[in-house]
DNA sequence: TTAAAATATATGAAAATAAATATATATGAA
DNA sequence: TTCATATATATTTATTTTCATATATTTTAA
């Protein structure tokens, strides 16, 4: 991915939340973005569709949900700037892991093999 | 600087082209900008503004010229994720760097302790 | 010396372009 | 049918660019 592709990926407040929560949680469904970021469902669908056109991201369904990660074919380096950020920013999610942690219902997660 | 700001920086190409310029060559006078992106005087001045209001930049004015430099008191994360990114993308700044070098008549840079 | 010209940079304001959001609706699985 | 997610379209909002002009410094020359 080109550093233009990425960063303009980044300088987006609920793209950022969401990008840094996945890379934290390794795996969220829309769903819970929405609850952790209090935001409309159409809104967070289109900046997850974003990212995975941009392939900074991947989804995988499991019934009923659409879980996205981190996409790991990536370059290294676009790991370490994730990583960098997260662990500088610690007031960051704050608010939002609170909210996601409060969610009541969150869908359990099938291995892939069992799905 | 928080994360978003900072993104927002990086997110579009002149200003990331004059950033990782910047941070390479240590320091860069508009003209010398305008020389190795090949883009009108207004345009990279609006810019490295923007990035000086920001504090991602700090100027300083020798003679007529005004040299720019990364903001040497801001976090080390910064440094990192904008060093990360020069390594890991080398072509991205190469034509750039020609055409700097084929530039004629570049400031001298004096000391503060002589200017 | 000072006044005009030249050079480098900055900025106001309009125009052009791009991005984000909201509402309604569609799809797909249970 | 219901729940979770996606998307089309219209609208709003934000960003970028351009042109003209302003400012600051240096140079030239009267």
């Amino acid at each position: 991915m080109n550093p233009i592709t990425f960063y303009k990926c980044l300088a987006d407040e609920t793209r950022l939340r969401c990008i840094l929560l996945i890379h934290q949680e390794k795996e969220l469904c829309v769903c819970e973005l929405m609850q952790a970021l209090n935001e409309s469902q159409p809104k967070i669908s289109r900046h997850l569709a974003q990212l995975r056109n941009c392939e900074l991201l991947t989804d995988r369904r499991q019934g009923q949900w659409v879980f996205y990660s981190i996409n790991q074919a990536l370059f290294q380096w676009i790991h370490t700037v994730l990583s960098e950020t997260l662990q500088n920013n610690p007031d960051f999610l704050a608010d939002n892991i609170i909210a996601l942690e409060e969610m009541g219902n969150r869908p359990q997660r099938a291995q892939s093999c069992c799905a």
